[in-house]
RNA sequence: GCUCCCUUCGUCUAGUGGUUAGGACAUCGCCCUCUCAAGGCGGCAACACGAGUUCGAGUCUCGUAGGGAGCGCCA
């Protein structure tokens, strides 16, 4: 045999949207093949037929895309390897390590019943196992796998470590249904199998689920893959994420104004840590990322630190490569950004005050579009002051005459005029804010005003100078 | 009910027998300051509990408690 690759896959139902515990799964599995340089697998588990949809799979990829991460194979569909998964479960009954079962689903229930009131687990009583009943065209047909009776399986989860359970736990379960489906557990070991996928990464779900299907590696003689399961992925309260409470889909975090590597890095240091680093570019995790060092316990979602780290990409990343999504959020937010300064400069003048994007946008609104309304407490302080005519009138005097339009000569005037009336910067910059704003927090004044652009600094200081007058 | 898994500050975590139990977010205080931030400095704050092994246990073993997952012809 050659030299296998190593190959991961992220194998979602096509239901929804991309989950945030979905997105962190892929997240892992993608990393987990760049640094080991094998492939990522996207493989679309969409035997339910009736949940899944088109639209669905282009939103889990969409979500990827958007995160910064792709798949480099796939993606493949369970409901187009029909006929991979007879022919594999034909070997399986020709061998006598299937069988053919026609219990109804009464019956079945029956004997869960049963075990229940025994004090065991709900399970198959293996009735048909040694049978060997012939194909027999009947509605309750179903193929059922042999789960040795004796003996345990053991294996060497990467996160969870040494997990053991006794064969005599587990029943013969169904591998094809009697609709002529295969089921998950069956599909999934000849899907990882025939796709040579070396290293199964999933949710701490299915780790009930890898005894079985590690029978059913053994069965057909194959080589089993490494498995990791990864811890869940919890609210702000410890409990499971609900769409009704939480934004769950990544795309949602888009609309809440994180930008697609600040939840990479919030993601990936969610269970997973490298010393005392918190934050991490793409390359650096595929660099440092181990599934090896990642934890066993759950956590929980603090969209609370999620906003820090999304500033210090808001603070670091150079302003013209967050353009894009910048944009975006003031198209989001109505905004026509022909008319104004250029969108840089706001993010430059906004990123130390806001912690996300759609703050950034709803914030810069004031240089884009007229004052709405003014703030009546910032008003009567700081316009109600005996000083601000003075100061409206010195500054407007300036800033008309200033042949630079740029922050720094706008410094140098409000300093001037400071000086000039003999004020603390405070007395000048204040009734300025105002007049600019309509309230009184923005950035430094300088690049307040300067973003305003000279036209509409000076009609801003005209209508607080009447303000000012009529109070 | 049965099986499997988990448990360090409020939260994310470091820690692999000897640490004043470290960092980050949040929080509180101080400094800086034209507002708000950002930044700097500092404070508060954790080994679930009980046995055992050991000279020595957050680290190893067992038990208890609490939490989670699974026990489908769903994935």
């Amino acid at each position: 045999m050659t030299a296998m690759t190593f190959r991961t896959r992220f194998a979602p139902s096509p239901t929804g949207f991309l989950h945030i515990g979905g997105a962190r799964t892929a997240l892992y599995a993608w990393l987990e093949a760049r640094r080991q340089g094998g492939e990522f697998v996207l493989r679309i588990e969409d035997t339910d037929r009736e949940r899944s949809t088109d639209a669905a799979v282009q939103a889990i990829i969409d979500g990827m895309a958007w995160l910064g991460f792709a798949h480099d194979q796939g993606p493949f569909y369970q409901t187009r390897r029909t006929a991979r998964y007879h022919e594999v479960a034909a070997q399986l009954l020709a061998e006598g390590k299937a069988y053919y079962a026609y219990e109804s689903k009464d019956e079945i229930e029956a004997m869960r019943e049963a075990a229940k009131a025994r004090g065991e687990k709900p399970r198959y009583n293996g009735h048909y196992r040694d049978r060997n009943e012939p194909y027999r065209d009947d509605p309750n047909r179903v193929i059922r796998f042999k789960t040795p009776h004796e003996g345990s399986v053991v294996f060497e989860d990467k996160v969870k470590g040494r997990i053991e359970i006794a064969n005599s736990e587990l029943d013969d379960l169904v591998i094809f249904r009697s609709d002529g489906f295969p089921t998950y557990n069956f599909a999934v070991v000849v899907d990882d199998l025939d796709m040579g996928i070396t290293e199964v990464i999933r949710g701490d779900d299915h780790v009930n689920n890898t005894p079985r299907q590690i029978n059913i590696y053994k069965a057909l003689g194959a080589e089993v893959p490494a498995f990791a399961h990864l811890p869940m992925i919890l609210d702000k309260d410890g409990k499971k994420l609900s769409k009704r409470t939480n934004a769950v889909s990544v795309m949602d975090y888009r609309e809440q104004g994180f930008l697609p590597h600040a939840l990479c890095n919030y993601l990936v240091r969610l269970g997973w840590s490298h010393g005392d680093q918190e934050v991490f570019s793409l390359d650096q995790m595929v660099e440092l990322f181990d599934i090896a060092d990642v934890n066993k316990a759950a956590s929980r979602f603090d969209t609370e630190k999620l906003a820090w780290l999304n500033q210090q990409y808001l603070k670091s990343d150079d302003p013209e490569s967050l353009l894009p999504e910048f944009n975006w959020h003031l198209q989001r937010a109505g905004i026509n950004a022909s008319g104004g300064p250029a969108p840089a400069e706001v993010i430059v003048a906004l990123r130390e005050r806001v912690h996300t994007l759609k703050e950034m946008a709803e914030y810069a609104r004031i240089w884009y579009e007229p004052i709405t309304e003014y703030d009546d407490k910032a008003v009567r302080k700081h316009l109600g002051k005996d000083t601000a005519p003075a100061v409206l009138k010195a500054a407007r005097e300036a800033l008309s005459a200033l042949p630079d339009w740029q922050p720094e000569p706008i410094h140098e005037v409000v300093r001037q005029v400071a000086e000039q009336l003999e004020l603390g910067m405070g007395k000048v910059a204040q009734p300025l804010r105002v007049a600019m704003t309509g309230t009184q927090v923005s950035p430094s004044i300088d690049y307040t005003v300067y973003l305003c652009g000279r036209e509409r600094a000076l009609e801003r200081i005209d209508a607080a100078l009447e303000r000012a007058n009529s109070l």
